[in-house]
DNA sequence: TCCATAATTCGAGAAATATCGAAATATAAG
DNA sequence: CTTATATTTCGATATTTCTCGAATTATGGA
């Protein structure tokens, strides 16, 4: 049952490479910690209920969010754990060690120290 | 003509969301600025030349490779700047600037001055 | 010019995904 | 125990994407 890592990204890349989903990854990425309920999403979406649950169930067969039930409602969060092994897989042992190809590529505008 | 920020990222990870295309495009990333040869590819991956073209046509389209006649081959390459452009999209405005959720995302093994 | 090679485009059936209303489940409150 | 709210699961249709043989285009050499 476990995926070899090419597969799970494939699932990754699959669950990012949609519209109302990509929308909803980087809301929660943009949430932080503190993630968002999922009638919260809906509604800034004006995704159907049923329609957005189906996104978030996929995104997180993915490996990229979370869910966890609080009383009646459920908290999504982004998985940075999985965001970070989808980087890495798509930039593993990258042009051959030359930093000069791709060495500004992870001067990204992220969160930093 | 121009798609928006999201719309180019949705396209993008389209291309990327294949096991054919996911592998043709490592391989360009891993091959640095010399590329590889279409029939190469193909007679790697055991694809049928059609359709690996089809799937070439697709992550060039996206802007994650490009192409070049050098008299009866053509050469792809991975399109970094696209590559980059993409990265940027998914972690913008990353957890309010939070550094603990995801600073370590950015630590990855790829080609590093 | 004629042939061989490399790659792309065409075309159409097969397979996978997306959509969303209706019904079901889980929780809390009265 | 009944009702209200939040969300998910079911189910059937609609849409999109994938695949690859055959035909086509581009280039170089005899």
């Amino acid at each position: 049952m476990t995926a070899s890592p090419q597969d799970w990204a494939v699932g990754a890349l699959q669950a990012l490479a949609h519209d109302t989903r990509l929308s909803v990854f980087r809301m929660l990425v943009q949430a932080g910690a503190d993630g968002l309920m999922a009638g919260e999403i809906a509604q800034k979406l004006s995704v159907p209920p049923s329609t957005l649950s189906h996104h978030l169930a996929n995104l997180e067969r993915a490996g990229l969010a979370t869910s966890e039930r609080e009383s009646r409602v459920i908290r999504y969060r982004a998985d940075f754990g999985g965001m970070r092994r989808l980087l890495a897989f798509l930039m593993e042992d990258c042009c051959q060690g030359d930093p000069l190809v791709c060495a500004d590529i992870l001067e990204i505008t992220a969160c930093r120290p």
